[in-house]
DNA sequence: CACAAATAGGATAAAATTATCCGAAATAAA
DNA sequence: TTTATTTCGGATAATTTTATCCTATTTGTG
């Protein structure tokens, strides 16, 4: 469904959010060890991340990354998806077709369309406060 | 959502249907050709499948890819996926977790829990017979 | 200013996926 | 039985994705 930096980004940006509420920055050895990833790549996700405006980093002595508070509820998660996958997750022929749409559908392009459509609703509809407030509460789990 | 080999997998699958039901066997360059694929790697599929006894295959002169005409319509779309990229796109967790379930569950394991099941359901429910006849009709197309 | 602590970014490596090539084996027909 | 045709299967290559390493740059503090 998702890459894996596409998945390790979404878990990071979960974790950055948990501190950010707390006033904590957080580094790439930190958040790969929390959401179990390779340090080094899930730093150039980061960086990703920041370029895309998503998540902020601090250089220096005390830097890190960190979240705007007031920006928490309103990331959705269609932004980081969007920012590291692209939009192949929604736009993307099930079948591979360059050119896939009502005039000229694949075998599954019908069979495919409200799966898709939920999927994007359901991307375009979460934001990063609800993920994070139910790792916060233990309801779910960044690793394991 | 699918890989490369299971796009061209479902496609060959479906072109091996149509053909076999007018009783014609067809080559890996055929399907290739109809399906728009690499005719080397499809061919390497069309060995999966036979493997997977989805198709079967005829060697020597006058042979080729067929599928019996009585199996057409039982063969099911989730079969196909099942033989070339196994189980993982209704099991895999949508954040990568090794276990992920109702009590150790993902940050977004609920929200994709009736997405995941409403997939697997359409390929369980799709069979082969409908989307041939789709193409034959030309409601739908294999290519572009 | 010098130093320590961080992120940024380029180069490279490893692994997985996608793709190609070629000879072996099987089979039908002449 | 020979020949032409066709799938099978192993080896290899190309590409993409995933992952690592090292140096440069930035920035706060003493």
């Amino acid at each position: 469904m998702f890459s894996k930096a596409c998945e390790y980004g979404i878990k990071a940006s979960i974790f950055i959010a948990i501190n950010s509420y707390e006033g904590r920055r957080v580094s790439p050895k930190e958040i790969s060890k929390e959401i179990d990833s390779p340090q080094a790549f899930t730093a150039k996700i980061l960086q990703d991340l920041v370029r895309h405006n998503i998540i902020n980093s601090v250089k220096g002595a005390y830097g890190g990354f960190e979240i705007d508070k007031d920006k928490i509820a309103s990331t959705k998660l269609s932004q980081i998806v969007n920012a590291i996958d692209g939009d192949k997750v929604y736009n993307h022929c099930g079948l591979g077709l360059h050119t896939c749409d009502e005039n000229h559908p694949c075998p599954v392009h019908d069979k495919f369309k409200t799966i898709r459509a939920e999927l994007k609703d359901m991307l375009e509809n979460t934001n990063l406060e609800e993920l994070a407030l139910d790792i916060k509460s233990g309801l779910t789990f960044l690793k394991i």
